[in-house]
Order: structure tokens, then sequence, then C-alpha cells
DNA sequence: CGGCATCCCCTTGGATACTG
DNA sequence: CAGTATCCAAGGGGATGCCG
């Protein structure tokens, strides 16, 4: 066994970080504050496709995860900010290893499913 | 920008893969395929908790992607191996540094759950 | 053994409206 | 501005049964 868990069992709390981490709008919410804090709404434009309401989800579970930070100013009308603390920045720093992969890779991965739905089709 | 398409954009193609990706059925399989070829019902069995539809829904995608082979032995009956890619394998290991930073850091996330709903209960 | 088909539930997430 | 609350539709995924 490779890992100090059996990352295969379930219930096992690898899994349950893994559960969190393999989630798209937090790869790409952790991503976007590599280069300081966002605001609320300013994330919400900034990443097109997601809703107000799965944005807060998320960001919410990432504060939990201890992630992210929530800072609030009391401006009017209110001010909030979201950083990165040095665990998610380390692990932005890990995710954007896959990202990266991804767009490296994307013309291989295309070019395979082009092959395939041709192959099916032809059946 | 610090990618070739901005991932912030709704479909890009970076966006397509990162979507398969984010998948954790998807990362403990390409991790359980890199000790070499495992058959159908013995990924069942090994990764506990996954259903015979989704691991079948998910090899199959991964299939698509190029990412494993499936290869049929017309013993009787019927023998299936699934094997990782050069392109799979590649995959393989960057996603292993998710699942070790995962691992490595598991505790700190867990302390920081443990904080965030100590403060929640107290209010 | 390695699936696919069917049924069915129940969660996920979108749209909308409202509040501090 | 930064959410929360409510409603609702779609589909992801479990359970079961059947087949090559």
């Amino acid at each position: 066994m490779r890992y100090a868990y059996n990352v295969y069992e379930d219930r096992c709390p690898t899994r349950m970080v893994l559960d969190r981490l393999a989630d798209k709008w937090a790869l790409l919410i952790l991503d976007r504050l590599e280069d300081g804090p966002v605001r609320f709404n300013h994330l919400r434009r900034d990443i097109k496709g997601i809703s107000q309401k799965v944005l807060s989800q998320t960001l919410k579970k990432l504060e939990r995860d201890g992630l992210v930070t929530r800072t609030v100013y009391p401006t009017v009308p209110v001010t909030v900010e979201y950083a990165l603390t040095p665990l998610g920045r380390a692990l932005g720093e890990t995710a954007a290893a896959l990202t990266h992969w991804a767009e490296h890779n994307m013309d291989a991965i295309l070019a395979a499913q082009a092959a395939y739905d041709a192959a099916l089709a032809e059946r």
C-alpha cells in the first residue's frame, strides 16, 4: 500500500478530503484566489456559469476546511473578501498541476474522444 | 492570464477536461490501475462503495478519453481487463499528487472543520 | 464474468424573491 | 453588496433483474 490510509476503503479520511477536492468549482475558485483576495460578486462574475447559490455553498465548505478566509468589512453596503489561507494556497498549487495537465493534454483527449465516437458510429 | 485558455470562461475546452478529472471515482480508478491491469469485478471489489453502474459508466468515460484501455479475452465466461494508457498513467501520477496532498494535510483540514463547527455551535 | 435495462428515489442545482 | 429562503425540475446514482 502506497498510502498511510487505504484510499480504496469506504469512510477513510483521505477519501473525505478527496471528495471535497474533486470539485470543479472548488478548484476554479482556489485558482482564482491565487492572485489575492476577491469579493463575492467579483468571483461570481469572473467564474462564468456558477450560480450564487453554488458559489456560496462552495465558499462555505472551503472556509470550513480552512482553505479560505472570509473577511467582512463594515462598509455600507457591506464588503466581503475571500482569500486563500496558507493551506489553501498550497492546495491551489497542487491543483494547478491538474489544470495545467488538462490544458497540455487536451488535444490528445479530444482526439481520443473523436476516435471513440467515430468507431461507435461505424458499428 | 496564466493559461492558454481562460479557464474561467464557460465552455472552454480545459473546463471540459477538468470536469471529467474532478471526479472522485475516476481519480481512485486511475490510481488503482497504476500497478497493472485489473478486471472489472476486481475493481468493483477493491474500490469500496462504488456501484457497478457507476463503475461501468466511469470506465466508459475514461476509455473514451483515451486514458484507459478495455481488453476482452474470449474465455468462458468472458474476462475483461482494464489498463492505463500512457496518457492515463501520466494523469494518474498528476492526480496522485492531489491524493498525497490530501493525506498529508488531512489533519489540518479535520482540525479546521472541528474549529469551524465549534465556533458555530457556540453562537 | 461483465455488463445493460428498468424503476425509482433523492439529492443537486437553477430561478426567483426577499433581507441586513 | 452579499447573501438566505423557497420552490421546482433534472438527473445522478442505488437496487434489482436479466443476458451473452
